[in-house]
DNA sequence: TTGATTGCAAACAATTTGCAATACT
DNA sequence: AGTATTGCAAATTGTTTGCAATCAA
């Protein structure tokens, strides 16, 4: 006699482990729905990952040109660090070192700021395209 | 004989007068156009702040959620400085201090990322916000 | 059975674009 | 005159919603 619960469909499982097996990429909806072969609708797609996303499975990017779809990344509950994303070729990557914790830290204490990590991400140039920008500028 | 060149108009003086006037603002598309009065079309404001925004003069931000409008802030070109935004209430400010370029310089040597503290935007909470949290937490 | 989930089609909202009229130089 | 700009209306695009059918518990 539960009250209430959600319900486990095939769908919502096909949705997560597409994600569980993907677990570096980062792609839009319609990237998942393409990949699942339309065996789940578009509308459910994005229902599942809004639901994973507020479970701490997934995590969303939203690019910064309008009209751009949002990206989803696996990246499970706790796991929380900084991603770093090159403005150029679109790269994402993790950052997991120390010193972010104490910059995170810094900004609580000097700024009364609590930095929500899944959250942010920084926007700049990977090592290749910094490269590549400067020889084109030499140019 | 000026082969091409931009004109100057009224509406573009306008537009970026607003923008000088309220430097700390950060405001929507819409917003410009109400705080004209309508002076300008919306489609000419959209066509402005992109200008502004290729020219250095304004920073834009792209909220997590669709469909939520960009935020268009003054801060002209060379002022590169990190923003931090509270997910809960909304408020944007702008974080100078030491620190920050002490991380850039170590993303740079360590991860051989160029951070371009222009297009990223820390997310997190502010101090009144996380307070607020904790308290909801423990009714 | 009861309530949650699905998925289609329609609705939405922010932003962009086509294009004729208009303003700048 | 010649070209850039304006602004309306229409088009786009990613995402959300209404709702009837379907499925899990």
């Amino acid at each position: 006699m539960a009250i209430r619960g959600a319900y486990q469909t095939k769908q919502k499982e096909v949705i997560a482990d597409y994600f569980r097996v993907h677990p570096d990429d980062c792609v839009t909806a319609e990237a998942v729905y393409a990949a699942l072969d339309a065996r789940v609708g578009m509308t459910t797609v994005y229902r599942a990952v809004t639901r994973l996303c507020s479970e701490g499975l997934l995590r969303k990017y939203t690019g910064q040109s309008a009209g751009e779809a949002a990206l989803y990344q696996y990246s499970p509950c706790g796991e929380s660090h900084l991603h770093i994303r090159c403005l150029d070729c679109g790269v994402l990557a993790h950052l997991r070192c120390d010193v972010v914790g104490d910059f995170t830290n810094h900004l609580r204490g000097q700024h009364g700021f609590v930095l929500d990590e899944g959250q942010t991400v920084l926007y700049g140039r990977c090592e290749q395209c910094e490269a590549k920008r400067k020889q084109q500028t030499k140019e």
